[in-house]
DNA sequence: CTGTTAGCGCCTTCAA
DNA sequence: TTGAAGGCGCTAACAG
């Protein structure tokens, strides 16, 4: 692999020179500045960013860690991250903790490691090692949480406006007619499930009705599980609630299996909304009725804070968490529709 | 940020001492190996990986870049190659080209700048650098394309068998009884698509059935595009093919959405399989009939040449380009039901 | 076993 | 405007 001494060489100049035609840092005479393009060009040399890393340490990297790339919100957060990233001259690179603890603190490792300049972290569903993130800015590597935000961390974060986005879901399903709404969650220990979870209640209790234990439903994200805790309390006509509501993507889909596996029909038999879509979901017959949460923009959004944290220094140790919360918009189509209806 | 140095004037040793027992390159006294390791905790000392980098010239990264994470079939591939990436002890960043040469070319330049020891490629769908990718491989970093295999360079290379699982698809529609098939393909451009259109046209001499160019459709991967192209020409219900085959994810997306837009059944009013999952085609009404490609297997197995390449060195330059082949499965659904069924 | 030291490739003063 | 030289943090000889 050819370095700057090399190209140096090649074109009869010193090393600094090289380097000042690199990095236009110094101006340079136009004979040696085209012998040296000339000379990189031959040896198609590749600053080492490495090398150059270690003496400027400045990797102009940034860092997202995400439970699980396929499940579709966080590709498209990463989308936006990226582009935001892309603006400012950074890159961005990915890596998966699939929702696991201890992948999680590993890859944080990682990250710190290679000395990525900011985190954008979702954490892991699990105990999240909380002390870790501190350390993390302690060193001065800025941390932005997106979606998940870890309770009690002093931790900028940027996510949806969860209850508000719930409740507006369930006031839609009740607007439609529904009483009996279950609500299907993922883990509880999520602090976005539990508001999500709030939001939902809220709603009920706004409309004067009745929030029922047995119509909170617990699911752990992966669509087989959550039909399967679904599908039991489907079968009775009399206990089955008239609409379900459900609080993610890979919930939904679960939920959405176990309609299947039942053989119940939607809105017919049972009506149904979801936080978040599925890519498709104005394509199911009946097309789904969504919670849509601006994933683009969050990811660019948190991005950014990062880069003005990265930009700002080591201050940010002092200044307060910025928190933002975003507005998710609601998607109406066919699976809401209201009760009773047999077409 | 604590050094290496800082850790070995804590722990009253040599540097040396303390590259010793993180890298147990050399055994360390157990005295000392403790004051080591609780001066590494006092000071939260993270290794750093770009200093160690330029110093052995080993990054232990893999990097992947494909056209879009938002298209759920790489993301799949991507845990794939990460699975197989951590077996090995490297770790795995990704990086998204928005399918745009330029971008593509930038980001190879990227990955090679940061010395990730290979690379697995999925090249954008316009006219590829080739240039790029022999230089970088003679550069003595590896690279191995998946899925969409450059013509013309010699490199090696994972992907479906494209003809024979395009075939396998359309022999199905034909053995359901549909005369009429029309296939909907993404940019002709890439190799992938050309050979699963050979694969279409296999599967309608092989049947006695005449190819006719107007029931060949090109698409450009935007759903919404796709939509458009197909609409019109399924508007008249005589011009109108009996049944469609669509060649990957985003398009099958698009006939989909044309379908609705059209107001078709399906199967009722025209037969529908695609190649790729669309993460729901289960659960569509009728569910939809797909060629499912080993997308993790894919990765996976594209990794591990990767990571045999990178152990055999420089040698890899004489030897012959490997060619993986993995077959597909056809999981036969709803909508690619025979033809002239009215329930 | 442990300490010392020479670079890895690059950027950046500092002189010339 | 150009060249020379120090050092970023770490590993890997080599010496003790």
């Amino acid at each position: 692999m050819p370095t700057i001494k090399k190209v140096a060489e090649l074109a009869g100049v010193s090393v600094g020179t090289v380097s000042h035609v690199i990095n236009g840092s110094v101006p340079v005479s136009e004979p040696l500045r085209l012998k040296v393009r000339a000379a990189i060009r031959d040896l198609n040399y590749q600053p080492n960013h490495v090398a150059r890393s270690l003496k400027t340490s400045k990797t102009r990297t940034l860092g997202i860690l995400v439970p699980d790339l396929t499940i579709t919100f966080f590709p498209q957060v990463i989308r936006g991250a990226e582009d935001a990233a892309r603006e400012s001259g950074y890159s961005l690179i990915a890596v998966n903790s699939t929702d696991d603890g201890d992948r999680q603190k590993e890859l944080l490792s990682l990250l710190h490691s290679q000395r990525v300049e900011g985190i954008l972290l979702v954490v892991a569903s699990g105990p999240s090692p909380l002390a870790q993130i501190s350390r993390i800015m302690e060193a001065g590597i800025p941390v932005v949480c997106l979606d998940r935000i870890p309770d009690r961390v002093p931790v900028d974060s940027v996510s949806v406006e969860d209850a508000a986005a719930a409740k507006m879901g369930v006031d839609h399903l009740i607007a439609m007619g529904h009483r009996r709404i279950a609500i299907v969650t993922g883990p509880i220990s999520l602090k976005n499930e539990r508001r999500r979870l709030d939001g939902y209640k809220q709603a009920l209790e706004g409309a004067g009705l009745e929030v029922e234990d047995e119509l909170i439903w617990h699911g752990n994200l992966r669509p087989e599980d959550v039909a399967a805790v679904c599908a039991p309390r489907l079968r009775g006509p009399l206990s089955r609630p008239g609409a379900i509501f459900s609080t993610n993507g890979p919930t939904a889909l679960g939920v959405l299996r176990a309609f299947r596996d039942c053989g119940l029909r939607t809105p017919q038999d049972i009506a149904f909304a979801t936080f978040d879509e599925l890519t498709c979901d104005d394509l199911f017959t009946p097309s789904v009725t969504t919670v849509v949460q601006p994933a683009r923009d969050i990811g660019c959004c948190a991005a950014r804070i990062l880069l003005r944290r990265i930009e700002e220094g080591p201050a940010q140790n002092v200044s307060q968490p910025i928190t933002i919360r975003l507005q998710a918009a609601l998607k109406i189509r066919e699976s809401s529709g209201p009760p009773g209806v047999k077409p």
